[in-house]
DNA sequence: ATGTAAATGCATGTTACTTGCAGGTGTAAT
DNA sequence: ATTACACCTGCAAGTAACATGCATTTACAT
């Protein structure tokens, strides 16, 4: 499994047209959540966010008023992987489909992996696509890591 | 609280056995746990047992200390389904696979749903658990119930 | 440049646990 | 049955992760 890896430079042209596209005010804030996201390899914690901004002079109420409603806004996911703290990521604009990809928490070690390219639809047997009581849209997985295992 | 006389009966004295054999004393207030959550159609919140649990003289904090070593112990089993709550739902003790079910909670109502007999493993793709850079024990399923779809 | 609705920063509140400790209770050994 | 003592309980206080209220500041259409 491969850990996503942004190559490309954030454009913070692109962040504020996004931001105002989704009727939200281009501001500061918000383009540096965006910019440190950008950067990040999964999925990362109101705290880890806001700790980092905080340095940079950024209120944590800000960050995480910011981080909620760019959620809200789609820019970005938000997850909660069982260990009770929510979880943001950025989601691509472009390929639809790439934003539900799975993720796989290690419960050991706590360690969160992105499942780049495969589909919550894509993961399920067929069996339990049936046997469900509604329409699945999201799958979370949990077990034991390589090197924790 | 009522119990129906001709159905399952809560069996006290296994309660205690299987408390005592895990190493724990058994306490009114851990059998109390037992026997409420076995009469649930699901897994229980922390508050949900405390509440109920207080009007007959429980504290609060022992449900909560009663619940996390009863899951420790392994005769309840602990999750988390996304909405930053603790679960708890009593295991069954004769068939090993019967605990690792599926549950599917919707995003809309909260409503949590056991897909009894389903197991994690049986539930994903082949190529889901190639893909997987480690074991995978547990998959939790989110969508909207045919109630919000 | 300016008015105004939106966003921010600071303080305070809330929820869901979590911990500390004195006193009570279940168990095994007498 | 009695006793000893580690384990458990109840009450109070603490903590983590947000959530909210409000006065001030800022973005941006005009």
């Amino acid at each position: 499994m491969k850990v996503t890896k942004r190559a490309k430079q954030p454009d913070f042209a692109a962040y504020r047209d996004r931001i105002r596209q989704a009727g939200l005010r281009s501001t500061q804030a918000r383009v540096a959540i965006l910019e440190r996201l950008h950067q990040a390899s999964g999925p990362m914690t109101h705290a880890q966010v806001a700790e980092e901004l905080e340095n940079r002079g950024f209120d944590k109420t800000t960050i995480y008023r910011s981080l909620v409603e760019l959620a809200e806004a789609r820019i970005l996911s938000r997850m909660e992987l069982g260990d009770h703290v929510w979880r943001y990521e950025l989601r691509d604009s472009g390929d639809k489909r790439q934003d539900d990809h799975l993720h796989f928490v290690c419960v050991d070690c706590g360690r969160i992996e992105c499942l780049e390219g495969t589909s919550a639809q894509a993961a399920l047997a067929p069996s339990i696509k049936r046997a469900a009581t509604g329409t699945i849209s999201d799958v979370l997985l949990k077990g034991h890591c390589r090197q924790c295992e």
